[in-house]
DNA sequence: CCTGTCTGCTAATTCGTATTAGCACGCCCT
DNA sequence: AGGGCGTGCTAATACGAATTAGCAGACAGG
């Protein structure tokens, strides 16, 4: 039906050679490139009328910029299971391109394999966009030091460790991550001030570095501190209401896809900040969980994932026991979802938005050759929330 | 750092044309392109060891096709307010430009102005995308025929009026939609067998197809009922503890941004199945409302907005009604939410996921020359709910 | 009138790959 | 020996846009 414009259609429009419009687009002013106004404005019309614009393709092949920033996630965007996760980033990165004129380019044609995506695949596309971000809870360092090493421009949204070059020489990773270590540790010292002798972080606490900052900041105040692996999720139960009335409008569309994979693995086995309700996770498993934080006379529990937190404060009232009076309980990540009863979790606020709007800003440094600090980590935002307070008997 | 391979490196290694490497890679085996296994074999080994991949621009530069889907909405995508709008949209788009390897460009170069954006602005890259689809609530008539004017292929998610051309001939737009005549006149029978006499329909039923569309089912089946605009969004109310259940994981991200546009039209003043939650509505204008339906004697009310549905049923139930038993109020959107209480809106669901779904796969039928059918209706499943009941006193 | 310079444009080439046309060689047949 | 044919490969070209080199014409200076 409609052929794609190309630039010789332009010319022969205008009545004046392929190269002058290629010269009028690109605004080459140059002394060997002089094109009166007339023709330009000549030229111009044209390519108005038309709505031409340049085969990004093409451009590209010739290392050229088209305004097209890639966005790559290692999982699928918008599922609703990760939508919580990565729609902020978006959010942030939505608007900053806007503000620099770019469109973004999400790379759906790379095959989604047990959930996740990988960069290198047979038909990798990556450069069709001037330069990309990656998202995902963790992301290969295979995919990392081979985009180093090709050097394709691109930053990471999320620390990463620098992987080592095929030649044994660590890559730099360009990010822009949130803080986990600091805000972890002053949460714990918080506790600590609180009065709790006895902490445990509960997480996965490896594997991502997201886990793993938080656990390195856990350790730091708190060396001799318990660590437990999430809990396992449990199978959907009964009692919808309280599910529902936190996911619902996704609820239908969600049906058919099995939320908790198959995999045993702690990384597979806890979603990266899924918002799934409490009491789909207060099965045996956090049940069992209590027993022992409490037999070990665990007055403060950290957890990594909010959907942990909840799960135990639930578990713990269901009880009878008061949080935060007998037990409290500390979120690791967004903090910001109302308890039952009232306040929020006691916690940090991941800057989700923001690491998103700074990651397109250090793309763009990264492209035009400005300098930059290539590894950004921002600060976490402090929740008081009420789940956390002094310890009981004091 | 490392230049990247072609198929001249890979031809000089192997002692052979670069001819014969794309042969060999591509498996050409037709008369006019024998390679004995010998050299066959040679090729591949330094192929194997070099880790040579195709350049897929290469690759694509001499087909027609870019393998980009355009996705344009005409308001910004993820701020959180249209978020629960556009995503089930998305997710459905995702899921087909996946699966026909299609990578998606979102449009966000196309300025934003007064929350919404326009395909023709001076510098439109619609171009840059093999075919684009539309979203949006409302998408401007004179849109929708440049595009068909200019033969771009596109897909609107939606059904839209067919707009007349320059030439005075209708254009025909391709869409796909969702049926709310049908679903509307439906639940409107429902409404007249279960004796409700009087009945009233809130919302804008104009502008936008979708409004007027419902509203048409309503007046097919119910040509004397009451015709009501949306209630004016009240301001915030103190009771936050409802509302922010409802919205808390975007709730921080969100704060800059007004939620309720000061415009005083009724496009603007209802944003499109935004999650607002009763109690941001239960002001004043809910309350009056209420009375006039109550005054005259209506027993059931049809509303475009779940949110108003919500708003209504919360005052109708504030002032000691019972809903159903009193009221029954029908939410003409995605009625799986909640209500206070127990169940769901009585209602429809809009199969928004498969609308995105369908549109992809229309958008490429239309990109590949195939035939079909360029206007789709999709049904909206009906939902029993809670809220809709047999009228008093039978 | 011839040379030099400036202006306004274009032909030719490039990027990396796919495809088409066809060359050079060897073999068989008559 | 020469025509015909099959084999194994390559040269040339195309795709769409950007860039480089440089041509043709106008005009000035000598």
């Amino acid at each position: 039906m409609s052929e794609r414009l190309t630039q010789r259609d332009i010319a022969r429009l205008a009545r004046v050679s392929q190269t002058t419009v290629s010269l009028v687009l690109n605004n080459r002013t140059a002394a060997s490139a002089r094109i009166p106004v007339e023709t330009r404005d000549r030229v111009l019309k044209v390519i108005r009328e038309t709505g031409y614009v340049a085969d990004p393709l093409a451009r590209r092949l010739l290392q050229q910029r088209n305004q097209i920033l890639g966005v790559f996630t290692y999982e699928s965007v918008f599922p609703s299971a990760s939508a919580d996760f990565y729609h902020p980033f978006l959010s942030g990165i939505e608007e900053s391109a806007e503000e620099l004129g770019c469109d973004l380019l999400l790379f759906t044609s790379a095959p989604v394999t047990d959930g996740h995506r990988l960069v290198f695949h047979e038909n990798n596309r990556l450069r069709i966009a001037d330069g990309s971000l990656l998202l995902g809870r963790r992301i290969p360092a295979a995919e990392l030091s081979r985009l180093a090493a090709e050097n394709y421009p691109f930053v990471s949204v999320g620390r990463r460790d620098n992987p080592l070059l095929p030649d044994g020489t660590p890559a730099l990773i360009p990010y822009v991550g949130a803080d986990y270590t600091t805000a972890t540790a002053t949460v714990t010292t918080r506790a600590l001030q609180l009065g709790h002798k006895q902490l445990a972080f509960v997480g996965p606490g490896q594997d991502a570095e997201s886990s793993a900052d938080r656990l390195l900041g856990f350790q730091q105040i708190a060396p001799r501190g318990l660590h437990l692996p999430p809990p396992a999720p449990a199978e959907r139960v009964k009692d919808a209401a309280l599910a529902r009335r936190a996911s619902a409008p996704a609820e239908r569309e969600r049906g058919a896809r099995s939320r908790s994979s198959k995999g045993a693995s702690a990384l597979l086995a806890t979603p990266p900040a899924s918002p799934v309700p409490p009491a789909e996770r207060a099965g045996r498993a956090v049940g069992d969980m209590l027993d022992e934080l409490l037999g070990r006379g665990v007055t403060a529990v950290l957890a990594e994932d909010l959907a942990d937190a909840a799960a135990l404060a639930h578990s713990a009232r269901e009880r009878g026991l008061a949080v935060p009076g007998d037990l409290s309980v500390v979120a690791l990540g967004d903090a910001s979802r109302p308890v039952e009863g009232d306040g929020e979790y006691s916690g940090f606020h991941i800057p989700r938005k923001e690491m998103g709007r700074r990651a397109v800003g250090l793309l763009e440094a990264v492209l035009s050759g400005e300098e930059a600090e290539l590894q950004q980590l921002l600060n976490c935002e402090l929740v008081e929330g009420s789940t956390l307070g002094k310890v009981k008997g004091i």
